[in-house]
DNA sequence: ACCTGAACACCGTTCAAGT
DNA sequence: ACCTGAACACCGTTCAAGT
């Protein structure tokens, strides 16, 4: 079977479901494949560009991302993200590293642009996105600190849909207030 | 000169301020303090327990947060953020490994319960706290992406001041919206 | 064109042994 | 009590050489 650069970023997707973000190595993906660590380098320029493409495959998933309702759109941006381990970490560098590429991400802002001038759209849609992946590598790096074993879940299960949902609404709200009042925005 | 809990986490923060967070290793910590790199685990338990104290002394640059309005105080934290490269990653892993021992985090969460009941109150503070991390943890991104070269400025220079009290204001008022008329919340 | 073998310059962590 | 020396089991990346 040739080593393709498909093959490379699904052997890395399953690599990241089962070991997390902490085990995926270069040289652990070369192995699932059979192949010599330098192999990869043929079709992957770096681990960073490896990362890009795994985001890219993480959010895939969220394709069929509502396109009528932002709260509904976040909420699938989050089922997205919590479908694998350290997903919004991911996402996150990819976003900084090649920002705009990240199509469900960029229906967001589209969303948010119907409501509000430029540049408060682009604004909005960043609060937005930022309090997602914020919420939601909070709630994975908990989790990989349970499956660890170095932490337990007593103090404060913070993670709930509830909590998320109650921020959401609260951006989404808040973004429409300063849509209707601007006066409220901070002085410039 | 002996070596102890403090010099190392001195050591930390400054190795982190010129290496970043990526050229801050354990044994370049070691080397800067001239002992050997067992020498600091009679000291830390682990990297883990390093990164957690360096979070409260990036953090303690902030002990002068702002009590009276939430807006400022978020602005103090991301002040306090920008003195140091990665800290909003490595805040973020603090947070998820310790939850609830960051003070100024916790300050930003007293303010809120003044404006709103329980269980509310937690979500709003944890949204703006998740919103600020994600906001400058993307800055940082950015800026270490910039140092290295890899990438150039041109596509949208996202992390604006503006851009940032423009998230944090919609929050603050979204979370008002939602004590005056809690019927826009998301069912449960 | 595609991959291997082997190396380079690193990691975090442990632990016997020294002082 | 405090630290060294040395090791263990890893990293990402490069690159001559093979096919």
């Amino acid at each position: 079977m040739a080593l393709t650069r498909d093959r490379i970023v699904d052997a890395a997707h399953a690599a990241l479901r089962e070991y997390g973000l902490s085990g995926l190595s270069m040289r652990r993906i070369a192995q699932d494949l059979g192949v010599a660590p330098g192999a990869i380098y043929y079709h992957i320029a770096s681990k960073q560009e490896l990362l890009v493409a795994l985001a890219e495959r993480i959010l895939g998933d969220a394709e069929s991302i509502c396109t009528s309702d932002a709260a509904q759109a976040a909420s699938d941006v989050r089922d997205a993200l919590l479908r694998a381990r350290n997903s919004a970490e991911i996402v996150s560098f990819a976003q900084a590293y090649r920002p705009g590429t990240l199509a469900p991400l960029r229906e967001l802002q589209t969303q948010l642009a119907a409501l509000l001038p430029e540049p408060e759209a682009k604004w909005a849609a960043q609060t937005l996105i930022q309090y997602v992946l914020g919420f939601v590598a909070e709630e994975q790096n908990r989790d990989e600190l349970l499956r660890a074993g170095v932490v337990s879940d007593r103090p404060e299960p913070i993670g709930s849909a509830e909590a998320f949902h109650f921020g959401v609404a609260a951006i989404l709200a808040g973004v429409g207030a300063m849509a209707d009042q601007p006066e409220i925005a901070p002085e410039r």
